[in-house]
DNA sequence: CGAGTTTTTGAGGTGAGTCAACGCGTGTGG
DNA sequence: CCACACGCGTTGACTCACCTCAAAAACTCG
């Protein structure tokens, strides 16, 4: 379900804008349920300006091509960003987690789209407000600058992936990368398998063979959502480098 | 020329480090040549901490997993941005041009390697001072920020590219997007057609055979490194938006 | 329990990769 | 000045990793 963006059908392509299919989700999605703040471990006269707001699961924070008027912060939940052709096939460009900043844009429209994939609050930052702290405080502009950085890098590491790795490796680079972030060896996947695909630059059913054939080499254990890593190194291996 | 990093040899795979065969390219390469300063509209207190430096086509300007104690803003040139694992298979995730940083790194160590692809021209910046600049004059900040973002625009560009793209789009795409820096028609590519292959995410042969078919699709006008569009209209209508 | 959705599995097709040979421009030395 | 070698680019024949189409299985939720 969920109004997300589009992704790569086959059967279905989105040729410019069809309503009727894809309106219910910005619709029911757009919409701000409650007011919630949970951060911790972070800085800010950023803080002054910020109010907090909620997204449903699958309801859009940005769409591509708006005007950039707000600067997000994630304070619990995961979100998606993504690119599509106009065809309809969808690239997931990124994840972003606690304390990631949602809509980052040198220009004044956003390039990017992004959902939330389960339920996500945020602190929500006015554009103007944000690049005049910035113009004024080392701190904010240090701390962006930082950010974008590592999200540069982050980038890096994933045109690698998908210029160069096969299935496996980039199924295997996915599962340390998300595991690197839970606890233990129990994994918690958040979004669905055609998220992981159009992250991945894959199809659905190659992300689904290659995760049975992980399983039948008892790399790791699957169960829908679930993923417990059995023998994290073999898996660090078929990843060759995350 | 070339003591480029290794590229996606079949036969000659890089397992570590082979000596004799790629060492030339370190030794002549990392040869900083003659000191040149043509920047031209630019900003910075960053002026006061510049040297200039000058390399050769193909020199190493910055190595993967090299201590990190310089930022760089090219001045004249091209610099290509890579990653590589470990069994030798290379992605360009960049080309940067006059006014790009290369460097920019939120850790002590450079994680992508850069090679000049032709003459190169920088301004060399120590890391350290940089950072202290950065932390007193929002102007800097706000610089690097603004380049950091755009940069990841482009690299969520790349992304799709690499991900949902057919190699004619890809091919496509990277003509109109070099085209776009070239005044007029003809494109003069700096790059050898293994650099476009490790930026596509292709083979050089794939790569040489979309080239030939938008020849004889009388798209292009295709000799070496010039390139004359002869249609640019359906050049970006190939390109699925570039 | 049944309708809808997501994931898995299967069977077959294909776009890009692999391997191999050749052409072409450039530099070098006899 | 030409023979030769070398690097780069092109072309051809064949292979295969991943995609496409299709259907079944597993889960979700009313």
């Amino acid at each position: 379900m969920s109004g997300m963006a589009q992704t790569n059908t086959r059967t279905t392509r989105r040729f410019a804008y069809v309503p009727g299919v894809h309106d219910r989700a910005p619709t029911t999605a757009r919409s701000p349920i409650k007011a919630v703040a949970e951060d911790k471990t972070d800085i800010g006269p950023l803080a002054a300006i910020a109010t907090a707001v909620a997204f449903q699961p699958g309801a859009q924070i940005l769409m591509e091509g708006d005007p950039a008027e707000h600067l997000f912060r994630i304070t619990s939940g995961v979100v998606k960003v993504y690119r599509t052709l106009a065809d309809g096939r969808c690239q997931i460009t990124g994840f972003l987690f606690v304390g990631d900043f949602v809509g980052l844009a040198p220009e004044d429209t956003y390039l990017a789209g992004a959902v939330a994939v389960g339920p996500v609050t945020v602190s929500r930052f006015s554009r103007k407000k944000v690049e005049l702290l910035v113009a004024v405080s080392p701190l904010v502009a240090r701390l962006l600058l930082r950010r974008a950085c590592s999200e540069l890098i982050a980038a890096q590491d994933q045109m690698l992936l998908l210029g160069r790795k096969t299935a496996a490796e980039r199924v295997a680079s996915f599962l340390t990368q998300i595991g690197r972030r839970a606890d233990g060896d129990h994994i918690e996947l958040p979004m669905t398998r055609t998220d992981i695909a159009d992250y991945l630059g894959l199809t659905i059913e190659t992300v689904s063979r290659t995760m049975t054939q992980l399983r039948e080499d008892g790399v790791i254990d699957v169960h829908r959502a679930k993923v417990h890593v059995l023998r994290p190194a073999e898996l660090e291996a078929r990843a060759e480098a995350a």
